[in-house]
RNA sequence: GCUCCCUUCGUCUAUCGGUCAGGACACCAGAUUUUCAAUCUGGUAAGACGGGUUCGAUUCCCGUAGGGAGCGCCA
C-alpha cells in the first residue's frame, strides 16, 4: 500500500488572539507535518457567526506568522462551507443515521435540568429518534440530530491517550444541523477534514469526547477517521487552568515582553514532548525529531523562568542584525519601550548595533536588553541612580579626574587602545582596576552595572565620554 | 453527578521490571572577573498513598486520595 501523504491541520475558531495553547497545537501540528514532507492547513472555524472577529483571524494569522509556522494554502473558511455541511447532514437523514428533533430550545433546558435533579447525566433523552414526522408540531423548524448507537462502544485509538472507549449509551444524538440549517462544530470539522484529507487530528485534550462523537459521523457517513491525538493541556504556574492571570495570553503578547519566536518554540516543544535529555533544539532538529509517542498525557504548568532561561540563550546566540530586527519590531509594542521606539533613528540602530556584543551577554529578553542600553540613548547630564550615587564620592571624583587627561591622550579610540591606557594608568597610580571602572561606569551609564566598561567607553565615542565625565566633575 | 484522562526533584521531563532514579530551569556554594551577566565546578531536591503480581517494582494490575478535561441549536 502506497503511504499516504501526511496533512495535518490547526483549526482555531477566531474569538481572540492566539493563546499559548493554541500556539503549541500549531506547533505540533507544523512539526509533525514538516517531519514527514506533508502539509499544514488552516481552518478558521468561524461558524459562530456572533463571537467570530475579523481582528481575531488577522491575530492568528499574525501570530503563526511570527512564531514562523507557515501553512500551505489559502486559509479554509469553515463558515463558506456550510452547503456543503448541509449536504452531508442531509445524506445521514437519507441513509437513517440522523433524524428530526422538533425539541425546543426550553425543552432541552428542562430536559437538562430534570436529569440533574435525578443524579443522571444530561443528556438529550432521544424522544424523536423514532417518532414519525406526523407528530411534527406546525411552525417548528426542526434540527437534526445524529443517531447514535445505543449499545456497543466507540473506541478511539488515540496516538497520544492510546486506547480510549466511550460506551456509546453515554453519548447522545448530538445536533449536527441547527434549526436554522447552519452546521453545529462537529459536523462541520468531520466535513471539512475529510474534505481537506486530513491525516492527522492533532489538538487539545480537550476535544478528547469530541473525537468519538466525530468518530460517530464519519462512522455515519461511511469515512475514514483521521487518526487522533490528543495533547495534554498547559496549565498556569498554579496548576490550575491557564487564565489570563498567567500565561493566557496572545502570542503578541510574549512578543511585546521581549520574547524570541525560536526561544518560544523551543519552550513549547518541550512542554510535553522530550527527546532523552535534550533541551535545546534547533528548528531542523524539532523536525527532524518531533514525533506523537514521546508526547506524554500529563498537563503541564507554564514556567516564565524556564522560557525566560532559553530566551537568554537564544539572544546570546543571536545575530546582531537580527536581534537589532527582532527589537524594532518589538519597540512599539512594550509599553515600556514605547517613548524609545518613537525617536529610533539610524543614529540609534548605530549605537545599538555597536553595543550589542555587549548587551546581548545579559540580558533574558529583548525589553531588558533596551533597558540596559539605556546610557546609549540617554542624553547629557544623565540620570544617575539613586544607588549609583554613593560611588561618586569625593574619592570617586577624584579618581574621574585623573582620568580625563589620561582619556584626552588616546589617539585611535576604540576598545584596545582605551583599555590598554585606562590599565596603565591604573598600575601606575597603584589602584585596582574595579576602583576606577565603578565610578567611571556611573559617569558613563548612570548604574552600578552595564556591559563592559571598555566596549561602554568606546560605543560612546571620546567627546561624549568627557562629556559625561566633565557633567560629573562639574557638580562636585 | 456521570464519562474519560493524569500523578517521578519547586517546575519541565528521562526511565519502556534490575539505574548510586538521569538531564534542564530555579535555588545554594565555589571558580573567574572592572560591575552585572555569561561561563565552568560542585551541591540541595522526586517515584501521592495502600494493596497485589514478580526472585525483583518508579515501571504491570486493582483500589484510595488529589488534579484535570468533557457532558450547549459554543468551538
Amino acid at each position: 500500500m502506497a503511504k499516504m501523504k501526511v496533512v495535518t491541520r490547526f483549526a482555531p475558531s477566531p474569538t481572540g488572539f492566539l493563546h499559548i495553547g493554541g500556539a503549541r497545537t500549531a506547533l505540533f501540528n507544523w512539526l509533525y507535518a514538516k517531519g514527514r514532507g506533508g502539509s499544514f492547513l488552516l481552518r478558521i472555524e468561524d461558524t459562530d457567526r456572533e463571537r467570530s472577529t475579523e481582528p481575531a483571524v488577522e491575530a492568528i494569522l499574525d501570530g503563526l506568522k511570527w512564531l514562523g509556522l507557515d501553512w500551505d494554502g489559502e486559509p479554509v473558511r469553515q463558515a463558506t462551507r456550510a452547503a456543503r455541511h448541509r449536504e452531508a447532514a442531509e445524506a445521514l437523514l437519507a441513509n437513517g443515521r440522523a433524524y428530526h428533533c422538533y425539541c425546543s430550545p426550553a425543552e432541552l433546558d428542562a430536559m437538562r435540568a430534570g436529569a440533574e435533579a435525578e443524579g443522571r447525566p444530561p443528556i438529550y433523552d432521544g424522544s424523536w429518534r423514532d417518532r414519525p414526522a406526523s407528530d411534527a408540531p406546525k411552525g417548528v423548524e426542526p434540527v437534526i440530530r445524529l443517531k447514535t448507537p445505543r449499545a456497543g462502544e466507540t473506541v478511539v485509538d488515540d496516538a497520544v491517550q492510546g486506547r480510549v472507549v466511550f460506551q456509546n449509551k453515554d453519548l447522545d444524538d448530538l445536533i449536527i444541523l441547527r434549526s436554522d440549517g447552519t452546521p453545529t462544530y462537529n459536523l462541520a470539522v468531520v466535513v471539512d477534514d475529510h474534505d481537506m484529507d486530513v491525516t492527522h487530528v492533532i489538538r487539545g485534550v480537550d476535544h478528547l469526547t469530541n473525537a468519538a462523537r466525530q468518530s460517530q459521523i464519519a462512522i455515519g457517513l461511511d469515512w475514514e477517521r483521521p487518526i487522533f491525538a490528543h495533547v495534554p493541556l498547559i496549565h498556569g504556574p498554579d496548576g490550575a487552568k491557564l487564565s489570563k492571570r498567567h500565561g493566557a495570553l496572545g502570542v503578541d503578547a510574549y512578543r511585546a515582553m521581549g520574547y524570541l519566536p525560536q526561544a518560544l518554540r523551543n519552550y513549547l516543544v518541550r512542554l510535553g514532548w522530550s527527546h532523552g535529555d535534550d533541551e535545546i533544539f534547533s528548528t531542523a532538529r524539532m523536525i527532524e525529531w518531533f514525533d506523537l509517542p514521546q508526547v506524554g498525557r500529563s498537563a503541564a504548568r507554564f514556567d516564565f523562568a524556564k522560557l525566560e532561561a532559553l530566551n537568554g540563550h537564544y539572544i546570546r546566540e543571536a545575530d546582531d542584525h537580527d536581534l537589532l530586527r527582532h527589537i524594532e519590531v518589538m519597540l512599539p509594542e512594550s509599553e515600556a519601550t514605547r517613548p524609545l521606539a518613537a525617536r529610533f533613528g539610524a543614529a540609534e540602530r548605530a549605537r545599538l548595533l555597536a553595543a550589542m556584543p555587549g548587551l546581548k551577554e545579559r540580558a533574558k529578553t529583548l525589553v531588558e536588553l533596551i533597558d540596559n542600553a539605556g546610557y546609549l540613548f540617554a542624553s547629557r547630564p544623565l540620570q544617575i541612580d539613586t544607588g549609583a550615587q554613593k560611588l561618586l564620592s569625593p574619592e570617586g571624583l577624584a579618581v574621574l579626574a585623573a582620568l580625563v587627561p589620561v582619556l584626552q591622550r588616546i589617539g585611535q579610540w576604540d576598545t584596545t587602545a582605551i583599555e590598554a591606557a585606562v590599565k596603565a594608568h591604573a598600575e601606575v597610580a597603584g589602584q585596582k582596576l574595579g576602583k576606577i571602572a565603578q565610578p567611571l561606569r556611573v559617569a558613563l551609564t548612570g548604574r552600578t552595572t552595564s556591559p563592559g566598561i571598555f566596549d561602554v567607553l568606546a560605543v560612546l565615542g571620546k567627546d561624549e565620554c568627557l562629556g559625561r565625565i566633565d557633567d560629573r566633575l562639574g557638580q562636585g
